[in-house]
DNA sequence: TAGGATTGCTGTACCGGATTAGTAAAGCGG
DNA sequence: CCGCTTTACTAATCCGGTACAGCAATCCTA
């Protein structure tokens, strides 16, 4: 009997079945920019969460915030039994969209997303604010004292976060954050290069980048200002590892556990599903890994004394 | 009545729809891997021309090719209507899952994949030997003679089409390839770094790499010969401008028509699915675009001259 | 104005399974 | 060996729509 199915491949209609049990066995991962080398990971141990669960993952682009609305639209349609959103990091977005889909559909979890901590939905968080502390402190610990930021936009809050996490950790050293060491981009190569070239007059010895791609617009800067890195300017970039593995020297990274996070999206997103509607939410915050390479030096006097006249002290 | 069945809300069951119709209205894009730049353009055009008739599209991935059998039987399972795949360029893999699913299934259309002209099924090519001939007669006009090439893995009918594309354009300038100017890599960065290495003592005057990826370290292996480019050394690569986008010099590169080969798999998938079974196949060979940048200039005299012999002439 | 054609609406049979009720067969203890 | 419970299989109903048939009402033309 099982033989005759088997060998007649017979397949049960996934559609009759879902639309009788009310099921798909399906999780959606909505993503926004393709491009964005964060995105392997997570799909890689969201991916593996659900397959250890017998479900299947979809993924589905969203570019902007209309598209995701449609695109969340569609997945609902769909009927998939879970969502999983890592998108934009911009901080003044409508989602309501989200909540509606949360309360009436599926259940919902973001990765990476400015949402009030009492939002109605699991929130997987990375520490922004500690790993840019954590990487302003390792330049403290090397003796740097005059460290300039490159900060990521204001209108996002990984950028205000990272900015927040490296001045804390100035003022933890006795040291006011200084204006002229600090510069905003906004993620992309130039910005990081221009920024770096419009901080130079301040006289860093350390640099703190807050985005990937910008560290490296930043490291190209320094090799148009006859800079050696990390002779003459240690550097810490805040991002995915993945992203400057092709510069040299290798960038010292504060590195996001991403695999981590798409795997625990996944099982929150499961877990909800099985258990029906628990009011409860969960809110967790991942700690961000130190990733030691070569753009980090210890604060020597050398190039301070090369140059024409120092740097008014601060300490 | 209209405006009731608004506000109450009302969407209809697309799973009873789909039932009911057997039609999904929804298309799947599988991918490889999600980290190849090539992707999010083919995105692009495939989510545009869908749209614009109405379907989904939906993504998913397949690393490999027992995750991709994995993957279509899951995408059959949920009726889509139709199945694009841009995934590997290896060469032996069995393609009979494909074939089954296009029998038995939706129409499927696949980019850039090895199969026989007669496959049952729709193909988008690239013209990676035209792209490669193109890309060798650019040297050969710039009066290069000694044209190096870094080939692709040889597993991979990218690499030999390039390949053979190289050395037509050679042959039709009367110059018979030179073994020794001929490395294969593996499309990474490493490995384009030590093809250049191990070609250098074969005096190339130009280079053409196979792979983006490659050119970024046949560039970094250009300035560790401190030979600079392109005056002692002209560079040419094959593959997309974004992923080598940060290289300086910007380097001059053969484009792929991805937005396109996108759009046209979809617009090819979708006719099908409204055309019913139609036993033509097509298959389109898409030509490349040469992007003139930075790393490409004339031959000049001087460097052999400086040279301590000079190379036996060819021609 | 009658007859045939077009239009509009209602009713019913599916689509392909899951679920549950119903029934027959088998198992069990007394 | 009988009556009751357990197990096995069959039949009916439902999931939420679509599609088509059937019929009444309206329209057109000769």
């Amino acid at each position: 009997m099982l033989a005759t199915i088997d060998r007649l491949g017979y397949r049960p209609n996934r559609l009759a079945q879902s639309l009788a049990t009310n099921r798909t066995r399906t999780i959606a991962l909505v993503i926004s920019e393709l491009t964005n080398s964060l995105y392997p990971p997570v799909l890689l141990g969201a991916e593996a969460a659900c397959r250890a669960a017998g479900y299947d993952l979809l993924l589905a682009s969203a570019p902007d915030v209309e598209a995701e609305r449609r695109t969340i639209e569609v997945l609902l349609d769909k009927r998939v039994d879970g969502l999983i959103l890592f998108s934009s990091s911009v901080l003044d977005i409508d989602n309501e969209h989200l909540f509606r889909a949360q309360r009436a559909g599926p259940p919902v979890v973001v990765i990476n997303r400015h949402l009030p901590d009492d939002a109605p939905l699991d929130q997987i968080r990375f520490d922004h604010f500690g790993g840019a502390r954590q990487a302003t402190r390792l330049l403290l610990d090397l003796g740097h004292r005059r460290i300039a930021h490159i900060a990521g936009p204001s209108g996002r809050f990984t950028g205000r976060l990272r900015r927040a996490g490296y001045e804390a950790a100035l003022r933890a050293a006795g040291i006011e954050p200084d204006r002229r060491l600090l510069a905003e981009g906004d993620y992309s190569f130039e910005s990081g290069r221009a920024a770096l070239h419009a901080l130079w007059s301040a006289r860093p010895t350390a640099l703190f980048v807050g985005g990937d791609v910008m560290a490296l617009g930043a490291l190209r800067a320094a090799r148009d200002l006859g800079a050696g890195v990390p002779d003459d300017l240690s550097l810490v970039a805040f991002g995915n590892p993945d992203a400057v593995r092709y510069a040299v020297p290798g960038i010292t990274t504060i590195d996001l556990p991403v695999v981590e996070a798409g795997r625990l999206a996944a099982e929150s997103v499961l877990r909800r599903a099985a258990d029906g509607r628990d009011p409860t939410r969960e809110v967790r915050t991942l700690a961000t890994n130190l990733l030691l390479r070569e753009t980090t030096a210890s604060f020597q006097w050398r190039e301070e004394a090369s140059e024409a006249a120092p740097a008014a002290g601060e300490s």
